[in-house]
DNA sequence: CTGTTAGCGCATTCAG
DNA sequence: CTGAATGCGCTAACAG
């Protein structure tokens, strides 16, 4: 290996300089920098990244913590998008991307601890956002940078989160079903653990009653979206008396369980049921029929929870932030127009 | 922060010895060591990774590069899987995980660059295999440890790689397909330059042919699979003069578009048309009607690959291997009896 | 503008 | 069984 004194004797000069040359400081001229920088490059010079942040104790490393995926949560395409918008602005700052690789929550813990007591990373970025939970925790206590993407439970104020508006964006989807004459509108969520889905659904329930239209605890259900993607659910709303005829559903990929559960039981979407649900990842637009669904701008959200965090990590008393990134509905073709129920409420 | 020498004061020992601990060494008597650690536990105190790795030369870091994603293509369930196995591996290890960031092929190659000269990590896998890539010239000129995911074009007899059985998969799907009396059967594969479209489409080339069955040019098309997920393909087959009754399509998500624009042409899989794929991701048992595909073992993959790797940037001299994962059929709903016709070849 | 010196935190000789 | 000394490769004062 060719290190700094190699090229500080080739060219001679001292190591300090090659070390300034590397830093690009401005306080060497022009001429030894590229005397330097010629050595380097004829001798195959690149830093040693180890001996660098040994001193400025700092590893331009950011680590990524995926929630514990013993699930089939994790095959949901949500998250490469998010990494691919993480990823964007880790490479333009030229940092590095260390993912989590923990199966299980204690697992996923302890790899945490390890990435911050060892200074692995500079700050870290969560991918889920779950109720006590120990990272959260064992973060804050440390004073350790981190953002969350979704909303914290809790220290609302003191924690730097990006987050889609999903109160706002549960409504303005439910009122699209709404403006089409629909007036039974159920609602399909996943883990009730999940802030998401709280907000998504309070959303849902907001613009029906703004409308003054029902909210049977009946429509709600919650679907264990591992479990055959929402069949239970869907087989529970078709049951009912007075089935819907709109369904919100909490994610893409749970909409399409549903969509196919719908259709083996006969029901043609949107024809007998209107469909809309969340994320806008590539594969609602290629079902039968494309999905009408909120576009959260995954990737974004990717982007600028890395981009608070390396602020965060490179000023020590960077504002804690609360970054919303603004969705919008992409319309498509799981809505119909539903004629009104003249007898209805 | 606190360091060996604190940890060495505190216990009444040296730091050597207190170095000796860490790795647990056995000339250190029982009772020293019992000593020492409870220092370190009272004192929170955690080595520092960059320090041992600048003495001992490795980060016990694997990096994991992923396909160029400026395309959607990395939207595919595939890739968190499989960085679900990697990562069951090298949590077991103690290792870490340095993922990509790059977007194009450009950029990827420059940060492949950055982690190998800087010392970042010990070892790669790539997560694609392309005809005539800077990446694996660069690795093999180096000989830096890397192990392939899929076959490598080329020097295959000195790549380590893991691969599924392509040829033979494609083989088993299409005579399933003949075994249930289709004879007209197309393929819909995606990028010509990747090597599992051309083996799997090998593979079904030579079941047809093994059967006796046509193989017209007609039948073999290529869907730029991010564009409408096949629409293009799927629309130029139906509109042959003689149709096929089963489709070869050589991706579970791509499998998805084929199946949604089907539907909006008024065919129904599998009455009217018969669907194969090959990955078995999550999506595929929630679609209507549920696909039957060719399981490769996604999560295998990826944690045989690292095990390989690890092994060998752990033994200088490991032998080149070529390691297959078993795949297997899943019977699903996607495929019916074709009526056999008379007429035929 | 450049060189000298010191030290980051740790592992590893070599003594004892 | 343990300690002292040395150096991994680099940056950061402090001189000059």
């Amino acid at each position: 290996m060719v290190t700094i004194k190699d090229v500080a004797r080739a060219s001679g000069v001292s190591p300090s300089t090659v070390s300034r040359v590397i830093a690009d400081n401005p306080r060497i001229s022009e001429e030894t920098k590229k005397k330097v920088r010629k050595a380097m490059k004829e001798m195959g010079y690149y830093p040693n990244i180890s001996a660098r942040n040994l001193v400025v104790k700092s590893t331009k490393a950011i680590g990524v913590i995926m929630p514990s995926s013993a699930d089939k949560a994790l095959q949901n395409p949500f998250f490469p998008e998010i990494l691919r918008g993480i990823g964007s602005i880790i490479h333009d700052m030229q940092y590095s991307l260390s993912l989590s690789t923990g199966q299980t929550e204690e697992e996923i813990f302890n790899e945490v601890q390890r990435m911050v007591n060892g200074s692995y990373v500079d700050g870290v970025i969560l991918l889920y956002s779950r109720k006590d939970d120990r990272v959260v925790s064992f973060l804050r206590e440390r004073d350790f940078p981190f953002v969350l993407v979704g909303r914290p439970f809790g220290h609302q104020h003191t924690i730097t989160y990006v987050d889609t508006d999903n109160f706002q964006a549960g409504k303005e989807i439910t009122n699209h079903l709404i403006a089409h004459g629909h007036q039974k509108i159920a609602f399909v969520g996943g883990s009730q653990d999940l802030h998401v889905t709280i907000a998504r659904k309070a959303g849902y329930i907001a613009a029906l009653e703004a409308a003054g239209l029902d909210t049977p605890a009946d429509y709600q259900v919650h679907a264990d979206f591992l479990r055959s993607g929402g069949r239970m659910a869907v087989e529970h709303l078709i049951s009912l008396e007075t089935p819907p005829t709109g369904l919100v559903v909490s994610d893409d990929l749970m909409s399409l369980g549903v969509l196919g559960t719908l259709e083996d039981k006969g029901f043609r979407v949107p024809k007998d049921m209107s469909l809309v649900s969340f994320n806008n990842v590539y594969l609602s637009e290629i079902t039968s029929p494309a999905l009408t669904t909120v576009d959260v701008q995954i990737y974004e959200l990717g982007a600028q929870s890395a981009k608070a965090l390396i602020e965060k990590t490179q000023n020590e008393n960077e504002p804690t932030k609360r970054i919303i990134i603004p969705h919008r509905i992409i319309h498509r073709d799981s809505v119909e127009e539903q004629p009104v129920d003249e007898a209805g409420s």
